[in-house]
DNA sequence: CGGAACCTACCGATCTACAGGTAGGTGGGT
DNA sequence: ACCCACCTACCTGTAGATCGGTAGGTTCCG
């Protein structure tokens, strides 16, 4: 079966290019280092993505395909699960360096992935608003509402990955993350 | 005053190169860019500043020198301070772009900001600490030690400042910062 | 069963466009 | 006379993309 193994070239490409955008960022990369390390030629590659932006694309839909699925809840995220979210991305740098790199590169005029970071962060802030909804309902233990708390969360958790790539040992990320979590839930007890 | 002159027209460079660097990043940002919009050829401003990186690391260097003289008190920032710090920012999308652009490629591989980022992060969390130790002593209200709470405080600088970027309508900055700053004074008063 | 027609997965050569940087000037102010 | 502030000309490297292949497999038809 042919198509078999060229959806798993495809999904090779894919991951080399995460790669690469994590060392370099998207401007940064070249699509001959990407195809170099699945064993390609810049030409070969084309052959799969038809241009650089056609690649960053698909790499795009990937991870929308991958939050979209994994890790959610039917209603989307809860609380608690959030937390090992981010745990888990305290497992794997990678990742997490390349959006991150990406939604820096994002808020430069016209880049490609600009609009696709626009959009995806109202949606993520309706799902936080969601999320705290679900935990507290209409008002947090501080008097915020679910929707004015949504863009903080959101903020912490970018912000934080930015420290904590920059010198992994200065900030301990999940530790920081459930700080805050801890401060939405109106502080109190010592932790 | 010939001098006079000269340091002008590097004041000329430096401010254009912010703007460059705000549309297109440091990658993106080229020479030739950066000197057309002062007048200059690209060679013309490759006398001012003798390398691409040195260009950088000069709009680095300004940066601190800006921030580490005006806004600040004599022992550093005020927790009120930072709120019109925001409130400023909020009015100058320009800078913000450009050290937002700067740090989310900071983080890739062998960047030349990189170092700068690094350690000036670490200060900036020392900072944090003793304007958050100023304004409640060794405990927050939530019970977080202000060492704790300073890598929060400057995530969500950081993480507001990208959302805001993205969708200035959809993000209030300066409100959700006082949000925020609500959360860490205890919260309980309605807004 | 054989072969013409066609498709897939590539590669080599090459084009175009900049990009950063160097060398060697020129001209005006002091 | 000299030097500072530039410029012209140029070099080298690299990046993305196009063109035109070729080798191997698949399909279809007589």
């Amino acid at each position: 079966m042919v198509r078999a193994r060229s959806e798993e070239r495809r999904a090779e490409i894919l991951r080399a290019a995460l790669e690469v955008i994590a060392e370099r960022g998207y401007r940064g990369a070249t699509l001959g280092s990407v195809a170099e390390r699945v064993g390609l030629t810049q030409q070969g590659l084309l052959h799969y993505f038809p241009t650089k932006e056609a690649l960053l694309i698909a790499v795009l839909e990937e991870r929308d395909r991958w939050d979209t699925s994994g890790g959610r809840d039917r209603e989307g995220w809860r609380l608690d699960l959030l937390e090992s979210l981010v745990e888990y991305n305290a497992m794997r740098p990678g990742i997490v360096q390349t959006f991150s790199a990406l939604l820096g590169e994002s808020i430069t005029d016209e880049h490609p992935a600009r609009a696709f970071f626009t959009e995806r962060y109202t949606q993520v802030r309706a799902n936080m608003a969601q999320v705290l909804r679900l935990e507290f309902g209409d008002r947090l233990p501080s008097g915020l509402s679910p929707e004015r708390a949504a863009p903080l969360l959101t903020a912490m958790m970018d912000g934080l990955q930015y420290q904590w790539l920059l010198d992994p040992s200065a900030v301990d990320m999940p530790a920081a993350f459930r700080d805050f979590l801890h401060l939405l839930h109106g502080g109190e007890e010592r932790p």
